[in-house]
DNA sequence: ATCGTTTTTTGATATAGGTCAAAAGAATCT
DNA sequence: AGATTCTTTTGACCTATATCAAAAAACGAT
């Protein structure tokens, strides 16, 4: 989905408005491995991913990259306290796929915030649905069997699962990637 | 601190829109235990917690109960999902002590979010900060062993672990109450 | 197609933390 | 104060999942 009509479905914003917000975004086309933020520097830029998928992910003391969130078509995606509180990111922020994204600073941001009721609303709107995800994950994470997990990623990111490397989709639910894969088996058997 | 300080230290609103606003409000005395949303409900309010601890929590598939998340003074309070999305709530809501707090119904909160557009920003402010919260909190859950989750918890919400059951605080970590019995232990003895 | 690299699977073994049950300690009520 | 109930601690045992290492499979570049 376009930017212009995720914009346009969210919030009824006039010609004009929708004009002159989409030109504070920039088009960048990023190659796959190409990193966008990188852990200890602050995020400084809000991307919409139009095309490709995106993760943010950080190395843990024993240097394995482990995965925190996956940002799929439609969705917006950032280093989220690194850009709202402006401190260092904790995470690395990459495509995994050849993609298309559009970019905005935080001043830009605010700016538009600040010029338009409207988009203040659709910040609010956008920050409460990811936080619904957010708080749904960490739910799954809490308690649930490393089988249930894999099964909440089944359903609830169906696009992401079958386009990403095991390692990461085993990171990002809090299990070794043996574990992921011996789960996976049982799971085609059955 | 009050709902009025509170207000007003996030977003520089004039006399008259604060009147307004705090109008919306009710004020409510509740007893400790006392149900505020039960599972399977639609959560129609959100609260402000001006003294007191509030938590929600689910049962799980043996009746245990799950805390989902502490919400302490000054802080915003609800079924997250059920009120923004209006759906049924996966979670009971409940003060852990007698407490007063501050309730608004969804529809005047976004009578007052269209209203002004400063509440808009104050309603996205406080969406952003619980969001980064709520991704720390995964965080320590998803790849720090029980003992580092116990410290994540010790520093991030000293004023709640002294305060409430273990039970609670070890459902809240992911681990079962007699683990965390065992650390806490070992902790106070080093 | 073939060689090198990356990703996934499989097997063997180890361990953090779970569960169950009972004792000890606090808090609350009459 | 004693009885009752709720909360925390302790011990014994068990299991889900981690780790390590190596084989197999898939992917990419020449």
């Amino acid at each position: 989905m376009t930017i212009t009509d995720f914009l346009k479905d969210l919030v009824d914003f006039s010609e004009r408005e929708l004009e002159d917000i989409l030109s504070h975004f920039q088009k960048e086309i990023v190659s796959k491995g190409q990193p966008l933020v990188e852990q200890g520097q602050v995020c400084r830029k809000l991307y919409y991913v139009e095309k490709g998928i995106g993760r943010n992910y950080y190395l843990n003391s024993d240097g394995k990259e482990i995965t925190q969130l996956f940002f799929g078509e439609g969705r917006f995606m950032t280093s989220l306290e690194s850009f709202f509180e402006e401190s260092p990111s904790l995470y690395n922020v990459e495509m995994l796929e050849d993609a298309e994204i559009h970019s905005i600073s935080k001043n830009e941001l605010e700016l538009l915030f600040d010029r338009y009721h409207k988009m203040e609303k659709l910040g609010r709107l956008l920050s409460t649905e990811m936080l619904t995800k957010v708080v749904h994950k960490l739910n799954a994470i809490q308690f649930q069997t490393a089988k249930e997990r894999y099964e909440y990623m089944l359903t609830e990111y169906p696009d992401i699962i079958y386009r990403v490397p095991l390692g990461m989709i085993a990171s990002y639910l809090g299990m070794s990637q043996e574990t992921l894969s011996r789960i996976r088996k049982k799971k085609i058997r059955d």
